[in-house]
DNA sequence: TTACTAAGACTTTTT
DNA sequence: GTCTTAGTAA
């Protein structure tokens, strides 16, 4: 085998780490350490030295994308077809076990996938059902205890209920359960849970599966959350190997759930002997890594890393303060036009910022200037309305019974039911307990008859497409219903008749593509014959493919890319940028309330996971990094006045160079040599940074100047509290009052006769 | 049933 | 500032 060739180039501690006995092993590995390497090499190096057999390593992931780059890797390091392996995403392997056990789970064989839109709306319905007063049960917060109760393992029956509310919110979550379960349809955290409750209860299909992964290794391990873990452990069993692979310093999804801690837990609980720490860093420069370096040591709660390079000091970070979010834009675009003409590719340069808010106005200056751009997040291909629309008909087509997609477009598009034709429907349903379809005949008049004409249509669409391929299918469908008529007309229709245009191509692509619903197909239980252990597995039995195109629609939302294929500048929020590198980075809005984000302030931990996830965002960089803050913004259509963020104090002086012309507030010569001989001399400590404070410009206009001698966005210095910017100013003489926003400390009221506010600059 | 207006929200997000 | 949602008038 070609051994050497596999384990040629890596590091000392990538090498031991690959080459661990089978034993539980914790690989802290920090940003750009190699990691995704060391997993891949460990399965290829695992399998090829005869350890292991391919059906006997499980690998998991929390993106698709993660997934997919692993099968990739895998498929060129090893001379074996890669596609049935155990490779994929926590609820793309639920799926796939609950598919192979959909009997013994107490599921439809052809159940399908509810995504976050789909699971809010069946939320909305069942509180609606209960009668229950939406300003007191908001549904997004329902449907958010409901996922919060399963993803630490809890059924409605096990919630300790403590006060009214909860109790009403357990109710709506049995009521959720039982509708789910009528309607045949399971939501992401139902994957998970199901899957973890069947390996509980069910003693010869655990032991089957424990036996059968010898290797389990964890990607991101930092984000499992409680369930996730629980899941892991009952997979893993008492001879499973569990390789963890994380990095504790970029938990940056507590807010959702995912427990740091599970990496302390699980180096005690499986008793792993020695913690391999991955701290060579192969992406970033000297001065990046430093900056990483210094800014993380100010959390406290760390299992402990420091990255190295070997690349040298490189460029040093550049600094940039921004008078207003719109002069900060206005920078960017100059300086990322600079670095294209230096040679970096758009693709390379990231523009990152805390929240999706803050990207319109960096849009607009790129817009402005004709540079293309492409932005991550937002809505995603399958996501889309006019896409959901269409996959709701294909849903109803496959199970008459799903309510959620009955309601989608029992109307859309229109055909004279209304709001109360529906509501008479839901009662009816309600009152039998069917199905929204079934009770279409208990309506009478013109609207029972309009919603008869609809599950006729549904039910022709059935017929007719029966036997046909999948592309057939959706392009009848698309007809028969009227959407493409319907957006024929509509003056803004064209772009959505491209993306069903698309919806066929992508149908299309997931037929004919290698491994076609891998996800989907009920295996048999494993290939060495253990199907009699597990009674329910179908053997081989195959669902629709447009079962499983809906599942795949569902389980992967596809991309949110732009358009693809041009060469364009990267933005995104610093969440999403997780994983990346680029040669440069931007991160924008360094500013006390947006980054760190005002509501993470309250507590330490909302702090320090504020610390890691600019952590995070500066370990994106390769060769560049820029850092830039902004005097005013305007934010929720009122300005702000902002302190810079507490995290540009963080970083380690001699990695910064600040660049903000002085040309504003000072005469230009004197203002450059000012700003430099202040540079020069003044390190971090001394009065909050005072050594960098920035004559601020003349943006602002001062007005007919008050006694005090304040005004509006003007920085001052309290004694007690700090650098601090006035926000409000009200009143004069004795009374005048100022509201000043200290960042750290808080917005103050201030009694000016009272408190000693000094200006700074 | 639709179309318009007013009110309120608004951190981060994958599956 | 902009988006979604709820309520009301035509």
């Amino acid at each position: 085998m070609a051994q050497g060739s596999l384990l040629r180039g890596l590091n000392p501690e990538q090498l031991a780490a690959v080459t661990l006995p089978a034993r539980p092993a914790l690989i802290l590995a920090g940003a750009g350490s190699g990691k995704t390497r060391v997993l891949t090499t460990r399965i290829a190096w695992l399998i090829s030295n005869g350890m292991v057999s391919p059906a006997g390593v499980m690998a998991v992931t929390f993106t698709n994308k993660a997934a997919k780059e692993m099968l990739t890797r895998l498929a060129a390091m090893l001379p074996l077809p890669v596609r049935g392996m155990w490779v994929g995403t926590f609820h793309g392997l639920c799926n796939r076990f609950l598919r192979a056990h959909w009997k013994l789970s107490g599921l439809p064989q052809g159940f399908q996938i509810l995504d976050s839109a789909d699971q809010l709306s069946a939320v909305k319905r069942v509180i609606k059902a209960m009668n229950l007063d939406e300003e007191r049960y908001v549904p997004k917060q329902v449907t958010w205890f409901i996922a919060g109760q399963k993803e630490d393992g809890l059924r409605p029956k096990d919630v300790e209920v403590r006060d009214e509310l909860t109790r009403v919110m357990v109710q709506v979550y049995q009521a959720y359960e039982e509708q789910c379960q009528r309607e045949g349809v399971v939501d992401f955290a139902e994957l998970m849970l199901r899957t973890y409750e069947l390996m509980r209860d069910n003693a010869a299909l655990r032991e089957h599966y424990q036996h059968r992964f010898r290797h389990i290794l964890v990607d991101e391990f930092q984000d499992t959350n409680k369930l996730q873990y629980a899941w892991l452990k009952m997979f893993a069993g008492p001879q499973a190997a569990i390789f963890a692979v994380g990095d504790d310093d970029q938990s940056i999804y507590a807010f959702r759930g995912a427990q740091v801690g599970n990496m302390a837990a699980f180096e005690r609980e499986f008793r792993v002997e020695q913690v391999i720490k991955l701290e060579r860093n192969y992406r970033s420069y000297g001065n990046i890594l430093d900056s990483a370096n210094e800014l993380i040591a100010h959390n406290r709660k760390r299992l402990g890393k420091n990255l190295r390079t070997e690349a040298g000091a490189g460029e040093p970070v550049r600094v940039y303060e921004a008078t207003s979010d719109f002069a900060e834009a206005q920078w960017f675009v100059e300086e990322a036009q600079q670095l294209h003409r230096d040679g970096t590719p758009r693709h390379e340069i990231a523009l990152l910022y805390r929240s999706n808010a803050q990207s319109r106005v960096l849009e607009s200056a790129l817009f402005n200037a004709g540079i293309p751009y492409k932005v991550y997040g937002g809505l995603r291909f399958f996501e889309r309305a006019e896409v959901k629309h269409a996959l709701a008909y294909l849903r109803l087509i496959e199970n008459a019974n799903d309510d959620t997609s009955f309601l989608r477009v029992v109307n859309f598009p229109t055909r004279g039911i209304g709001a109360r034709t529906v509501e008479q429907l839901q009662d009816a349903a309600r009152a039998s307990g069917r199905s929204l379809a079934q009770s279409a005949g208990a309506l009478s008049g013109k609207g029972g008859a309009n919603v008869q004409a609809f599950v006729n249509l549904i039910d022709a669409m059935r017929d007719a497409t029966r036997g046909l391929t999948l592309r057939e299918i959706i392009e009848h469908m698309l007809h028969a219903c009227g959407l493409v008529d319907f957006y024929k007309t509509d003056k803004e229709g064209k772009d959505r008749l491209e993306n069903l245009e698309e919806l066929v191509n992508a149908a299309e692509a997931f037929v004919t593509q290698e491994g076609f619903g891998r996800d989907a197909v009920a295996l048999p239980v494993d290939e060495q014959g253990a199907a009699q252990q597990a009674p329910d597995a179908e053997t081989g039995e195959i669902m629709s493919p447009l079962a499983a195109f809906l599942t795949h629609a569902s389980l992967e939302a596809g991309d949110n890319q732009a358009q693809a294929g041009q060469d364009a500048i990267q933005l995104m929020t610093v969440h999403s940028a997780k994983g990346l590198e680029f040669d440069a980075v931007f991160i924008t809005g360094l500013e006390e309330g947006l980054f760190p984000h005002e509501n993470s302030l309250a507590d330490h931990d909302g702090l320090e996971e504020e610390r890691r996830l600019m952590y995070v965002a500066i370990t994106r960089a390769r060769q560049r990094l820029y850092l830039s803050f902004s005097q005013t913004r305007l934010l929720h259509g009122q300005t702000r006045y902002n302190v810079k963020s507490r995290f540009l104090d963080e970083l380690p002086e001699r990695c910064l160079k600040w660049i903000t012309p002085r040309t504003q507030g000072f005469g230009s010569g004197f203002a450059r040599e000012y700003q430099q001989a202040w540079q020069r001399g003044s390190g971090l400590g001394g009065i909050v940074g005072a050594g960098r404070v920035q004559p601020r410009a003349a943006s602002i206009t001062p007005r007919a100047a008050p006694s005090h001698g304040l005004r509006m966005g003007q920085s001052v210095f309290h004694t007690k509290f700090g650098e601090g910017v006035i926000v409000t100013l009200e009143g004069s003489g004795e009374d005048a009052r100022a509201q000043v926003n200290f960042g750290r400390h808080g917005m103050k009221w201030l009694a000016l006769s009272v408190a000693k506010l000094t200006p700074v600059n």
